[in-house]
DNA sequence: AAGGCGCACAACCGCGCAGCT
DNA sequence: GAGCTGCGCGGTTGTGCGCCT
């Protein structure tokens, strides 16, 4: 199949944008909105392609762009979503509002990248055990789930300790606020490992909190396991029995597949 | 003051995928 | 199923700016 190009070049304009130029974008937006971009910069009066028009907007213009330095936070989240996600930098923007992809990309190409070098003497047994693992996709494996801000912080937070059967699981943890409640896991191993113990400790001392909290995974005679309602909303179970009630298998692919498929990528709740 | 250099960021490019005909 | 179009993504490049010599 022969591509065709994204626009004609003859006599559309490349590099930086005018101001007036972007006046005729964000006026033609609001009013029509941006349903077809191919089509918008001659609907427009813009001599730009349809690509870069939506590169524009997306990057600048949109109203809930936010613009300025990033946070400690937000630095913080980027590198340990990136752990996680790898170069997969539109799944780390959708965690962080009002960011970019491309800001988070280059954020992380000038400043992070050297950040994690410097840091990288005193995290030198955390890197060892990840350098130690002859599968890369081991590495990508390692769910290392970190909200913008850690859970630690939040009230009502609460360690879970790790089953005593899988000494691989490094830190469970959930936390939660008047509304939400999200739970954390730091995993190098399989999760067929952990039994039943562990799910248990993960549920909340107050079970009639489970309905608006959790949904329940698992079918009779299996047992019961329990992931933040959140997580499962963008999530297609294997077995719909009803009423809540999903059947999945807990190993590492259910995971790996629960939270690093784009577009799957689960709204954790703000803690 | 001016030239060189490196950094930061905006923008471009090519590819893959999904949806439509 | 093939062909085509549009969009989104990740990698790369271009450019402006500040710092240093």
């Amino acid at each position: 199949m022969v591509r065709t190009p994204c626009c004609e070049k003859m006599g559309l304009k490349k590099g930086p944008w005018t101001p007036a130029e972007d006046q005729i974008l964000i006026n033609y937006v609001k009013l029509y909105g941006h349903g077809n971009w191919r089509a918008l910069p001659k609907q427009a009066g813009l001599l730009r392609c349809g690509k870069s028009c939506r590169l524009r907007w997306t990057n600048y213009l949109r109203p809930d762009v936010k613009r300025g330095n990033f946070t400690r936070e937000e630095e913080d989240t980027i590198i340990n979503l990136h752990e996680m996600l790898g170069n997969r930098w539109s799944a780390i923007a959708a965690r962080l509002p009002g960011r970019t992809d491309n800001e988070i990309k280059n954020v992380w190409h000038t400043h992070l990248k050297k950040r994690l070098k410097q840091n990288h003497g005193s995290n030198d047994n955390k890197r060892q055990a990840i350098d130690s693992s002859k599968d890369i996709k081991k590495e990508q494996e390692t769910v290392n789930f970190l909200s913008p801000v850690t859970a630690a912080d939040s009230p009502g937070y609460r360690p879970v300790s790790p089953p005593e059967s899988s000494s691989e699981v490094s830190t469970i943890t959930t936390s939660e606020n008047n509304s939400n409640m999200c739970m954390k896991i730091e995993t190098h191993e399989d999760f067929s490992e952990i039994d039943e113990n562990f799910w248990s400790e993960v549920l909340p001392a107050d079970n009639s909190s489970l309905a608006s909290d959790f949904q329940v995974v698992g079918s009779d005679p299996q047992p019961h396991h329990y992931f933040p309602s959140s997580a499962l909303a963008t999530f297609e179970p294997a077995n719909d029995h009803g009423s809540n009630l999903y059947s999945c298998d807990t190993n590492m692919d259910f995971w790996y597949n629960l939270f690093t498929r784009t577009a799957d990528l689960p709204e954790l709740p703000e803690i």
